[in-house]
DNA sequence: AAGTGGTCTAGACCACTAA
DNA sequence: TAGTGGTCTAGACCACTTT
């Protein structure tokens, strides 16, 4: 296991320790394949490999025709979900600007976008589970993409059943908002939420609608609401990816 | 955009095809590089390309000496944080065994285990921040391995300023569990949790220890307590692979 | 035009695992 | 021992970006 490294895994460390300690900063080139090459009297390929090794690790991010550059960290946006769409913390904070997303990004200086496209579908068998829907119930789904600054940063896709929402302005893809979510605008009322949070990789479809970098990985999380009853009303499923999201949960303890 | 495809993007785009639809099913053996050089027609490295993009994508894993294979599913802990160290809940359910984690896993069937090692040192930088200790504030540090039938499946390191539990039974390497978590058993109660969720690739180290398998992503989930002061007491740093957890959370809507 | 990385070939040797 | 994947070489051509 503490064995010799291979020639491929010694560039692979030696950059790696460079970049760990600093000798090449955030944003800064790495030296080119030719650069390497000479530097280790290895070939090409080999050079690549080790090189390759970093892309995995999400250390060293790769641009078009010019050059791989030492991975820069956004600033990430925090999240807050535990009181995102409480209708206590709307009222006490007024926010009209849009939903607590889009304030939060606002308060940091940064422009909030979103586009909403609204349809019916036949949902996944999850979702269909989640909102307790038979074999063939209908879901309402808007689908948004949120950005910050014009770059995209976050895809959020609510379902509600169909039966309780047709015929309401939710069906317009346009920007609804309202204290305590969206179905409050059409008197459903939302008591309470089950979240839940899993990491993976993203898909070929995830990663070319955020232009997510190699080697990124995504948080799906999924919100279902339920009213009073313990019915669900909606299912959220949001795709915040790793190097631009931090989600956050004040929990009391009692 | 929609234009040809490369010779490895081919065979890339062909497995993932049949992963995806099942006629590969979880657990079963790709074809090895020589069947796909004669399948089609191309060099060794080529046909390794393809097969290294869909174990990037986390499609597949590698065993060694022996072999490919479709990327089986883990069943996955769900992990609900809050109720996790809440006191109400302990005495609700009367657990003993241990923590929520470990009674969660046995009530699935499963068997869990931890190690615990404690010691003192300097804090990182960020564990500083978060705990409101001075530039040579120390901490005492349980660090933690959670295992599942013998598999490692978390990491958990927890940091208290060495002033609080100088000389305490924390101090020591054992398990130690009470309602309202460790703390509580040596009289500090925590009212408030501030949980962070952030996404990454695993460090090698992380990904030594718990044996993770190439492109599987963790969260990193940061747990900071607070008296009724609002003065942070602890602060719990777990790092979860995300190919066998869920992080849940149930949420009031008021 | 020069430099970069992406793709591809046709070899070779090696380490590990299963039969 | 046969089959697997891991490593490595020395070439080649191409697409893209910067100067």
């Amino acid at each position: 296991m503490r064995g010799k490294l291979t020639k491929n895994q010694q560039i692979a460390a030696d950059l790696r320790t460079e970049i760990e300690s600093g000798a090449l900063a955030p944003g800064e080139a790495i030296p080119s394949e030719a650069q390497l090459m000479e530097r280790y009297g290895f070939s090409r390929e080999t050079v690549r490999a080790g090189v390759r090794t970093l892309v995995e690790e999400g250390l060293v991010t790769t641009g078009w025709g010019q050059g791989k550059y030492v991975r820069e960290a956004y600033p990430p946006v925090i999240w807050d979900w535990s009181t995102m769409e409480s209708r206590r913390r709307h009222e006490a904070d007024g926010s009209k600007v849009g939903d607590q997303w889009a304030s939060a990004v606002a308060a940091d200086g940064h422009k909030p976008r979103q586009e909403v496209r609204v349809s019916i579908v036949e949902p996944p068998k999850r979702i269909r589970d989640l909102l307790q829907l038979g074999e063939d119930g209908l879901a309402v789904v808007r689908q948004r993409v949120r950005y910050v600054d014009n770059l995209p940063y976050a895809l959020s896709d609510s379902y509600m059943p169909e039966s309780l929402v047709a015929g309401t302005p939710l069906m317009e893809p346009r920007d609804v908002h309202a204290p305590g979510g969206v179905l409050a605008s059409v008197g459903l009322i939302q008591v309470k939420y089950r979240d839940e949070i899993a990491v993976r990789m993203p898909t070929r479809e995830e990663a070319e609608k955020l232009s997510l970098p190699v080697a990124t990985p995504v948080a799906e999380h999924t919100r279902t609401g339920y009213d009073e009853d313990g019915k669900p009303l909606r299912c959220m499923v949001t795709i915040l990816p790793g190097d631009r999201h931090v989600i956050r949960y004040e929990v009391d303890a009692d």
